[in-house]
DNA sequence: GGCGCTTCTCAGGTGCTTCTCAGCGAGGCG
DNA sequence: CGCCTCGCTGAGAAGCACCTGAGAAGCGCC
């Protein structure tokens, strides 16, 4: 059982990694929004415990930017009793759970072990674009009601435009992103792979989703094409 | 008054340190992108000083990733006098102002004054001039709500002319800008450029945005023409 | 090992973009 | 009014970005 604890505050950060460890889990702590995020897309943990109030990037912006990267880990949320956020916000940005501080740290490790029971939520992300979608959870992309199989490499670079559907993305963003942060090879190689989706998701339906912008790079049409 | 200094000249970085102190700053040096980034995504700043030429990270990197990471700060950019990067590229990476090297300090100091003044920017405007509308985001532009598609160098043409809205702004000018500070063609260039632009916003739109300034160069209108 | 699928590289072709050039028109000034 | 200068524009050349077919290398499965 991995767990993620993003937490500023390093005395309660601190009691709460031994705490968890002693209960058994892996712990990992962070003290910052922009390093936990980095670590929740990264790592797989099965729980994420984090604090609102962070430097850099708070609580909301890190779940929020969870989910846009496809990252549906559990999330159970750290809030201030002075109520300047309420659960509903801690909700309303993909929190699964929530707790006040102060609290009792049995009931930290009882709602931690019940996420973990339910497991990730119910990816409620179908990303779509038009009458083209794609679902993370089963791998599966269908175009106007029917089934489109792609490769994992056409299948991840079809999710990341669609994450990022409707701005120009570059080949660099692309390969920094689908391929990896250090590959050196040819930025030829994402033309490749546009052209093999073009030809399984846009030529046989007619349609353009997937536009060239000539010298910056590539935009997925929001409506679909 | 929190400066960050990202700097790797040791010498240059040190003087800065003492003169903004002296000035009544707090400041902090570090010498390399990385740190740059990190220092600024976790403490908060009331404006970044910031190199282009840096070990590691660049200084536009580090601009772009502040800025996808939700750190908003003002950022004063350090260009090298050879023009290998011009200001336009500052602009774009979402730098609030430039300056190049060598600089007077006394136009530090005030540049800083005037940035912290100004404020955090909310987020990158949509520059805009009437009903004429230009997302550098996105680099789409919209001419009475109806995009308009453009080169990379009319982009960048229509950028610089909006930046500079109300302004006249001579062909040596845009030439240094928008192609490159040691580019030796002809200024004519400009003006054929100039001529793709009003066949594409000015012409289909019976508009007259860019003025042509005779014996001087030109002025895009502020409320679009 | 053999086969098929996936990934990636390479090189040639194509069309867009950029830039140059030259001729024409308009503005400014004597 | 006439001349000179400045700016505008159409034509075309050169360069570059992108696309694509072919094929090699890698990987898993029988």
């Amino acid at each position: 059982m991995r767990v993620l604890v993003v937490e500023d505050e390093v005395r309660l950060a601190e009691n709460v990694r031994r705490g968890l460890s002693a209960e058994g889990f892996v712990v990992d702590v962070v003290h910052d929004g922009a390093e936990g995020l980095f670590n929740a897309e990264v790592n797989s943990y099965d729980v994420v415990v984090l604090d609102i109030m962070l430097p850099g990037l708070n609580g909301y912006e890190v779940c929020r930017r969870m989910r846009a990267a496809g990252v549906w880990t559990p999330v159970l949320m750290l809030t201030a009793k002075d109520g300047e956020y309420d659960q509903a916000d801690a909700f309303d940005l993909g929190a699964d759970d929530y707790l006040t501080k102060p609290f009792s740290f049995l009931v930290l490790v009882a709602r931690l072990r019940a996420l973990i029971r339910r497991g990730a939520p119910a990816r409620p992300t179908v990303l779509a674009a038009g009458d083209l979608t794609l679902d993370p959870a089963t791998r599966t992309v269908h175009r106007g009601g029917q089934e489109v199989t792609l490769t994992p490499r056409e299948f991840g670079l079809l999710h990341f435009l669609l994450r990022h559907r409707g701005d120009v993305v570059s080949k660099t963003d692309i390969l920094e992103s689908v391929w990896d942060a250090n590959y050196d090879g040819d930025e030829n190689v994402v033309e490749v792979y546009v052209g093999y989706l073009r030809r399984k998701i846009d030529q046989p339906f007619g349609r353009h989703a997937i536009e060239t912008v000539r010298g910056i790079g590539y935009r997925l049409a929001a409506g679909g094409g």
